[in-house]
DNA sequence: GTACATCCTGTACTTCACTACGGAGTCAAG
DNA sequence: CTTGACTCCGTAGTGAAGTACAGGATGTAC
C-alpha cells in the first residue's frame, strides 16, 4: 500500500500531525528514528503512521502521552489485563472530572437564572454570590 | 471582626491560600499590596481576604485568572449585563467539555465491556481498537 | 541577646504537549 | 548550477497557575 520510504514530512501529512511533533515524539522516545545513512534524510515506513495514529487515537481518549507509552508497551495485545486496568484507570478520571464540571453547570446555569428573576435596580447577583462568605 | 493587621502569612492561613500565591496574584495584578512602611513589613486588612475567596469561588466555577480579572472589574455588581454574559460564555465551554468527556467515557466504557465479552486466546480489544484504522 | 519563624525581593523551575527558530546540510527541478 | 523546498539538530519559548529557592532583613519568644 503505502510508500515505504516517506520522508518526515510525508509522514507527517499521512499521519495528520506537524513534523515537530514526531521530532518531539522521537525525542521522548515514543516512536522510534530510522539510522540516518550518514548525512543524508531519513526514511520511514508504514509502521509509524500507524503508531502515530495510535497515539492520536489514545490522546482522543484522554491518556496522555506518558499513559500512551505505558499502552503503547502492552501494543502486543498479550496483556489484556493490564490495558484493561490503564483504560479503568482512566475511566474513573475522567468521571471524576464529568462530576466536577456537572458541578460548576449546575451553579452557573442557578447563577444565570437568578439574573433573570432578579428586578432591575439589584446589585448583580452572581458577584453577589462570588462575593459572600462561603 | 477580623484582625486589622495582618501579614501576609496571617492572610494565607484565613484564605487558605499559599503566600507564595498571594504574591503571584499581588505581580500579576489580582490583588493589590498595601504601601510597605520602609524596610518593613506589610500589613493587610480583610478586603483581601474576602478578595482572594472571591477568586478561589470563581476558579471553582472554571473561570481562568484572566477571567476573574474581568469579574473583578465587574465587582461593584453595576454591570450585571457583563458579568451574565461572561457567565453564560463559561457556561458554553464547559457543556462543550462535558459533551468531550461524556463521548470518552462511552468510548472507555465500550471498550472495557470489549474485555469481557472477549474470550481467552484473543488480542486484547482494546489494543486492536486503538491499532486499527480510523 | 540570640535563635527561629516570617517576611522581603527576585529569579528560576514545574507540568504538558507542543511550537518556533536558527543555521547548516541535502535533494530534485529547471 | 542555482534556487527553493525540505531535512537535520539543538535550543528556547508558549500558556496556566502556581511552586521553589536564594539571600537578606525583621520581628518575636525565650
Amino acid at each position: 500500500m503505502g510508500n515505504e520510504t516517506m520522508t518526515i514530512g510525508q509522514v507527517a501529512a499521512k499521519a495528520d500531525v506537524h513534523v515537530e511533533t514526531i521530532r518531539y515524539y522521537q525525542r521522548i522516545g515514543l516512536v522510534g528514528e530510522p539510522p540516518r545513512p550518514l548525512g543524508g534524510i531519513r526514511h520511514y515506513d508504514e509502521t509509524i503512521v500507524a503508531r502515530l495514529r495510535f497515539i492520536k487515537r489514545a490522546q482522543q481518549l484522554g491518556f496522555t502521552l506518558d499513559e500512551v507509552r505505558n499502552l503503547l508497551a502492552l501494543e502486543d495485545g498479550q496483556s489484556c489485563r493490564e490495558t484493561r486496568a490503564l483504560a479503568e484507570q482512566k475511566l474513573t478520571v475522567i468521571e471524576a472530572r464529568l462530576a466536577d464540571l456537572q458541578r460548576m453547570q449546575k451553579l452557573l446555569k442557578a447563577l444565570i437564572a437568578g439574573c433573570d428573576a432578579g428586578k432591575r435596580p439589584r446589585a448583580c447577583p452572581i458577584i453577589a454570590t462570588l462575593t459572600a462568605a462561603a
